[in-house]
DNA sequence: TTATTGTATTTTGAATGCAAAAAGTTATGA
DNA sequence: TCATAACTTTTTGCATTCAAAATACAATAA
C-alpha cells in the first residue's frame, strides 16, 4: 500500500469521508465491477497483492471480498493457489439460461400485476433510448439500457428475493459477453423482441410477457453460444 | 466444541488430518448447520469471540465465513455491531415461496426429461420411507426425507446453477421452521401432495410435476405463515 | 540439450495486534 | 427515583505478522 484514503495528507481538499460502508463490501462491488467491465478476464489469476496495491487496502478485507465473490461464482478459489476469474463453459451457459428464464418469467408475471403507469412510462422511455442506440449501432450504450430495462422489470415485480437471485445470475451471465459476441442479425432480432416486451408490459399481459422473456433469453443463449 | 480436530492430543488415534478444505469453508458449513438446526435462532446476536472459542479458530476465517453467510441472507451484518441471525418476516416468506415455486417448477420439468429409472426408484424408496415416518408421526425424520426427495429432484434436473440457487433459497426457507410449526391437517395434506409428486415423476409428466410442486409450495407457504 | 533435484522467492492461510466504535458500568446531580 | 455524564470493558474493523504451501529459479547429471 502506498497511501490509504484516510491518511491522504492534512484535511484540505475533500471531506474526511468516514468509512461509511464496510470496506469489504465496497471491495466486493469494485472487483465485481472490474470483472463485468472486462478488466479481469475469465481464467485470469487474481493475485492478492496486486489487488491490495491497486485498491490500497490490506489483505484482510480483500480476502473477505474474494470469498463472497466466489460464493457468487464470479471467482474460483483454489486452495493454496489463489483466486481465478471464473471461466464459463458452453455447458454453464446452457444451464444458466433456463434458470434465468424461470426467474424472468416469474418477474414478468409479478411485474404485470404490480407495475404502475408511471413505471411503464419509465420502461417505455428506456426502451426508446435503447432503440436509438440500436439504430446508431452503439453497442455499449445499448447493453446498458438493456440491463436497466430488465432491472426495471424485476424492480416492478417487487420481490427482493427474486431480485437478489437475478442480480447474482445476471452478473454471471454478463461475464459471457467477453467470451462471445453479438451478430448484427441477432441484435436486430433482440430489438424486435424488446418491442414485444414493451407491448406485453404495457398491456399488463403477464403470461405473454413471461413467454416473450423466455423466448428472448433462449435466443440470447443461442447467440452467446454461437 | 471443546477441542478442535487438529489439536486433539498427541498423534495417537487418527491421522493428523492435514487441513484439506479451507477453514473458512468448513466454518460456513458448520454455522449454516447451526442455524438450520435451530441452535442459533433468528434475531440472535452472534459475537465473534463466542464462535471462535466454540469452533476453536481465530477470528480471520470466522469473519470470512460470516461474510459468505451474510451473502446467503442467513446472517445480517450490522457495521460495527456484529452479526445477527436473520429474521424472516411474513413478507419475506411471501416473497420466497413464489421464487421457490419457479425454481421447483423448472427442476420438475428438467427432471422429468432426464431422470433415469434407477433414480425414480430411489425417489420412490425415499417416498415410502417418508410415508412411514409420517404414519408414526416422526416429524424430524419426515422433514429429513422430505428434503432429500426435493434434493433428488434437483439432482435429477442436472443443472448445477439451478441446484445452487435452490440450495441457498432452501436454506433460507428452512429457517422459517423455527418461527412457525406444522399442523396435523397440513401435514396430512402435504403427504398426499407428495403421492402426486411421485406419480408425476414416475410418469415423467413434466408440466404436471411442475404444477404440483408449485401448489405444494403454496400450501406450505400458507401453513408456515399461519 | 533435457530432465531432475535442491534452494530461494513469492503467495497463500491463519493468528495476532492495535485503534476505533459500541456496550456496559458507575458515579453524579436534579 | 430517574436521567445524564464520565469512565471501563468489550467488540469490531482492519493491518500486520508468521508459518506452510506453492512457484520460480539455478545447478547438476544424464
Amino acid at each position: 500500500m502506498t497511501v490509504s484514503a484516510k491518511d491522504a495528507g492534512p484535511p484540505a481538499g475533500g471531506p474526511p469521508a468516514g468509512p461509511g460502508p464496510p470496506l469489504h463490501e465496497e471491495v466486493v462491488g469494485r472487483i465485481r465491477g472490474m470483472i463485468l467491465a472486462g478488466e479481469l478476464l475469465g481464467g485470469q489469476r487474481v493475485p492478492e497483492k496486486r489487488l491490495c496495491d491497486q485498491l490500497a487496502i490490506s489483505r484482510t478485507p480483500l480476502r473477505e471480498a474474494l470469498k463472497v465473490l466466489a460464493s457468487e461464482n464470479l471467482l474460483v478459489l483454489l486452495p493454496n493457489r489463489g483466486a481465478r476469474v471464473a471461466v464459463l463453459t458452453t455447458g454453464d451457459v446452457d444451464e444458466m439460461f433456463p434458470v434465468m428464464g424461470a426467474l424472468e418469467g416469474l418477474a414478468g408475471e409479478l411485474a404485470c400485476r404490480r407495475i404502475s403507469d408511471i413505471e411503464i412510462d419509465e420502461v417505455r422511455a428506456l426502451h426508446y433510448q435503447m432503440a436509438a442506440h440500436h439504430k446508431r449501432q452503439e453497442l455499449g450504450e445499448y447493453f446498458k439500457l438493456n440491463q436497466r430495462i430488465h432491472g426495471k422489470i424485476f424492480e416492478a415485480a417487487g420481490n427482493e428475493t427474486l431480485g437478489g437471485l437475478y442480480a447474482v445470475l445476471a452478473a454471471r451471465i454478463r461475464m459471457a459477453r467477453y467470451q462471445a459476441n453479438l451478430s448484427h442479425q441477432r441484435w436486430n432480432q433482440a430489438m424486435a423482441e424488446h418491442e414485444e416486451i414493451l407491448e406485453a408490459l404495457s398491456g399488463r399481459d403477464g403470461p405473454r410477457l413471461a413467454r416473450i422473456l423466455r423466448t428472448h433469453l433462449e435466443n440470447t443463449c443461442e447467440s452467446v453460444k454461437g
